[in-house]
DNA sequence: GGTAATGTTAGACT
DNA sequence: TAGTCTAACATTAC
């Protein structure tokens, strides 16, 4: 689930549910998870503070902490998540994957959920520390037509999948987005960058906008619940009737691009 | 039981 | 050298 939009969301989720709350108790059931810090250091640190502010880069939460320089620095994997809940409750569906819990003076906890275990925490002053953060390219939604074009021609050898998903071009992206914003450019996965036209590099960039900022707002229900796209978007048919949005008769094709399961419609993307 | 899954990365390969 | 491919991580759901 957690690409740029839905990281957004988490950050507003976190934002409303998280912040300005005495930390009473932490727990962690996979310590492994929290990286370069000995969870016993981690939890001395933490045990009475409170999350003063959060914010997004790319697909990493960045949190800070009132009265340390130190910030917690959030990665959700593939299947990661948050969810908010009273103290103790019944952790029922993917909340049976909290592997790290912060409990409130208020008898409220925040979970960060994580079937997979491939994501990662870190407690960190300079959050450049972490490599990838450090190496992260421009976020999506700041940067100008211009500096878009500006991305692409520093990568024209590159297939454009490959080139969408890699965060050291742009930040944020994952796979099922890259999809979504080909869809909606118009562009066939295993097109080379240096094989666009101006046109369809300007589609790929007012795409790649459009389908982040729309997806940002749809979803009105945090965590990783109840996406619902409407049928126009690829996604909404990934993996289900495999109908090209655009028309019935196509049928969405599934292929391996740059290491990644892409879905896309042979006929409209050229 | 086999397969695929919204991420990242090291190392092999062309 | 640059770009691509594969496997690995770890675990669940279908």
């Amino acid at each position: 689930m957690p690409e740029l939009p839905d990281v957004e969301n988490f950050k507003v989720y976190f934002r409303r549910n998280g912040l300005n709350k005495k930390i009473t108790a932490i727990e962690c059931s996979t310590p492994s998870l929290i990286k370069e810090v000995r969870f016993s250091d981690f939890k001395k640190k933490l045990m009475e503070k409170k999350f003063k502010d959060v914010r997004r880069r790319g697909k990493f939460l960045i949190i800070d902490i009132a009265r340390i320089p130190e910030k917690l620095i959030i990665h959700f994997g593939m299947t990661g998540g948050l969810s908010y809940a009273e103290q103790d409750t019944e952790r029922k569906g993917r909340d049976r994957f909290s592997r790290l819990i912060f409990k409130f003076d208020n008898n409220e906890e925040l979970r960060w959920l994580n079937v997979r275990k491939l994501g990662k925490i870190y407690l960190k002053k300079d959050p450049e520390s972490v490599e990838l953060i450090k190496e992260l390219g421009p976020e999506p939604l700041q940067i100008s037509e211009r500096q878009f074009f500006e991305l692409l021609r520093k990568c024209q050898n590159k297939n454009i999948k490959a080139f969408l998903l890699d965060q050291r071009n742009i930040a944020g992206i994952g796979n099922i987005y890259s999809d979504e914003i080909l869809f909606r450019a118009k562009i066939n996965p295993h097109r080379i960058i240096e094989t666009l036209s101006k046109i369809e590099k300007q589609n790929l960039y007012q795409g790649t906008i459009n389908a982040l900022r729309e997806a940002i707002e749809i979803r009105p229900s945090y965590g990783m619940y109840g996406i619902r796209f409407e049928t126009d978007w690829l996604l909404s048919h990934r993996h289900k009737d495999m109908e090209c949005p655009r028309n019935k008769n196509h049928k969405l094709k599934r292929e391996i691009i740059a290491g990644r399961a892409a879905i896309y419609c042979p006929i409209c993307q050229k």
